[in-house]
DNA sequence: CGTCTATTTGAATGTACTCAAAAGCGGTGG
DNA sequence: CCACCGCTTTTGAGTACATTCAAATAGACG
């Protein structure tokens, strides 16, 4: 399994000694899911941090009618878990779930902390990721409000390219926010508008 | 002005000794802001973070046919800036406004990097930070998807208590993404209700 | 008291939802 | 190889939530 990209992945903000490398990497574990697995599930604490080597995820929440709310996907590259429940190591309030075949690189809560210890900077790393990320959620927030179901889809197009073609309609019709029927509809009426 | 409460969100997270308090008050501009000036505007670099010591604010999008997204409130005890513009050095794509004279403590993009440096369990302190508001921030992009209009409401009651009473009744209806008009008819609804 | 802005009310419209049913599609077994 | 099953997607009719536009009312301030 690759185990490159994950430095690679924090390269683009932190440098590292081949020491610290090998030290963050006895950390990691390497680990594959199937289809179908869970990350995390909704209740319980979340205990890792999973960086996407390959494959496909999905955040969700159950709300009190059972209805599923698409949050995030995952994809190649991408960070993901529950940051409220890995943070706090309260129960999470969303599940996280394999859309395919995943390779994933885990860090645990006690380890990533270990982590910051042994190797400040990535305390840096940390803060200069999750800034980021929180910049994404915002503009999600903004474009959610200020746009109609249609041009949610095309903004989705642009954050997830190619993601459509992976994912099956209703998934991304839950995270647009609306039915799979409506979104049926906004499909059939972007390719008779061309 | 009050320059204690300040350090006292700091320690939240994090212990500074004499020195280190001293240190990093020498680095923040406390300063009083009208109700209607601009803490950043939208085009502009953001320079500076901002810390509320007391006063509301607001931070909004002018989207392209002119209207007025309102995605945050600030009051005491917030942070706020236009985190992406921030950090990135890049034009704003948000308005911060004062809704009320402001009392705010103000520390600079490059003062901010400078105390990074000399104290570095500030940056400790930016992430656990960051990480609150960008759990905060998937909370409410639940929110606006699972609840109709009511509900994101009360919502805000609970995230906001009594700004109700501080803010014009169409500014809440921008944060809620709704119209004036129709935010009057739920409100008199809520009130037939009981 | 008059002016300006904010809020309320109402009618017509549009966007998105629910429910129901049909059509498409992929895999499995006979 | 085809028929059937289960699941996803499409289509349509009726409905609900939220918007637009217009006008009336209420509040704040000089």
């Amino acid at each position: 399994m690759n185990t490159q990209s994950i430095i690679n992945n924090l390269s683009r903000y932190i440098t590292l000694t081949a020491e610290e490398e090998a030290l963050y990497l006895s950390k990691v574990r390497f680990r594959k899911f199937q289809k179908g697995q869970f990350i995390v599930q909704q209740g319980d604490i979340c205990t890792h941090e999973s960086y996407v080597i390959a494959g496909c995820l999905k955040t969700y929440h159950i709300d009190e009618n059972g209805n599923e709310r698409i949050v995030m996907f995952s994809v190649e590259d991408w960070w993901t878990s529950d940051l409220g429940s890995f943070l706090t190591q309260k129960p999470s309030a969303f599940n996280v779930q394999c859309l395919e075949t995943c390779e994933l690189a885990q860090l645990s809560y006690h380890d990533q902390n270990e982590l910051y210890q042994l190797i400040p900077k990535l305390e840096h790393f940390s803060r200069i990721a999750i800034q980021k990320a929180y910049i994404a959620a915002y503009e999600r927030l903004v474009y959610n409000f200020s746009l109609p179901a249609k041009e949610r889809y095309l903004e989705f197009k642009k954050r997830y390219p190619n993601l459509d073609q992976r994912v099956p309609q209703y998934q991304i019709a839950s995270y647009l926010g609306i039915t799979p029927e409506f979104f049926s509809k906004i499909r059939s009426q972007l390719i008779h508008e061309q």
